[in-house]
DNA sequence: GCTGCGCATTAACCCGGGTTAACGCCAATG
DNA sequence: CATTGGCGTTAACCCGGGTTAATGCGCAGC
């Protein structure tokens, strides 16, 4: 079976408006959602309230919380709509079982599970190896449709930087472009 | 078919004096090594000749670049022993496709693969909501044997700062840690 | 149309980490 | 035994980002 295929099947549809959450951190929610409509991000909440953005999600991705879904503790992070958004939601159990008798299934699940892990491993070089104002430039790069549905501290707080900070970086880059003229 | 049964079948086995590389950034090395003895680093070589530490891989962990594996570019990283070693190496795509043929060995492959997920995803987090020092004395706690087999400096580009960085950490960390009595 | 609120900008000040360099230690090598 | 080189520590200086606060803007609600 198709991976899209399962989903149709299992999912149910929820229609979300703008500034809802998917599911809380903490929360113990054992689904996974496919986003078909609308934009979310899904955000850590540190011990003193700061708030940290794991990811944006766009039309077609999928998100959960593994460590909820899979490993049964609770969600490590929190998502929320943030344009009025609609996904399919799905439980991660009845995906895990039928791929251990459905082989185009779990062929499908490894897919995703390599793309996956091959993006949260670029994540993580940024992290590791890049300054704030390089990962700015290079997100511009690779999704400036971004800037469009985002707000500018949430740009900041995927970053890993506060909206200041963010808003000095654009200063300096700007001021660099014009004395370029580039 | 069991994962540890297929790496066995196919596996080449490979002893590594230490300091030598296992595959080199830029390399087209479409293999996946399981360490069976010894102490490897993965680590990131930046434009200018800085070094970042991806991972540390221990007895029995898997390693092996994504990029050039699956995606057939060329690695992301460097993988080097840091003590005499010896791994397994097979080539990713038969395991990939006998992973099309036996569903066993499918359902094991995704049992890594959310492992592995689950595993960048938390460093990811730390990397994004933690200090240097909080990551430090995490990874006192997670894993103190580390300590005895790795150099301080590499501990240091692990967590992502320098060698200095991280020697004036553990001066404030002890200076704290005496002064509680703790 | 007014009010209030959230957001982006800018400035001032602080602090953690980068850089460079000096020093001492130790292990490997001759 | 003397030399060499890598490592960890410490100090001095710089810089990027955090924090706080003031300002101005745009938008939603009344």
């Amino acid at each position: 079976m198709d991976f899209l295929t399962f989903v149709e099947r299992n999912g149910r549809r929820i229609a979300l408006p703008a500034g809802e959450h998917v599911f809380r951190q903490g929360d113990e929610d054992r689904s996974v959602y496919v986003l078909e409509q609308g934009l979310l991000k899904a955000y850590y909440l540190s011990g003193d309230g700061r708030e940290t953005i794991k990811s944006f999600i766009l039309e077609g991705e999928l998100i959960g919380s593994l460590a909820s879904a899979w490993r049964k503790e609770t969600c490590s992070f929190s998502v929320v709509t943030l344009e009025p958004s609609s996904v399919l939601a799905f439980d991660f159990d009845a995906l895990h079982s039928a791929c251990r008798r459905d082989i185009d299934l779990a062929g499908a699940m490894i897919e995703h599970l390599l793309a996956f892990s091959m993006k949260k491993e670029r994540r993580e070089r940024e992290l590791l190896t890049e300054s704030a104002e390089h990962r700015y430039r290079a997100l511009i790069a690779a999704s400036p449709e971004l800037f469009e549905r985002v707000r500018q501290k949430d740009i900041a707080r995927y970053l890993g930087i506060t909206p200041v900070a963010l808003s000095r970086i654009r200063q300096r880059s700007d001021a660099r472009a014009v004395g370029e003229g580039d």
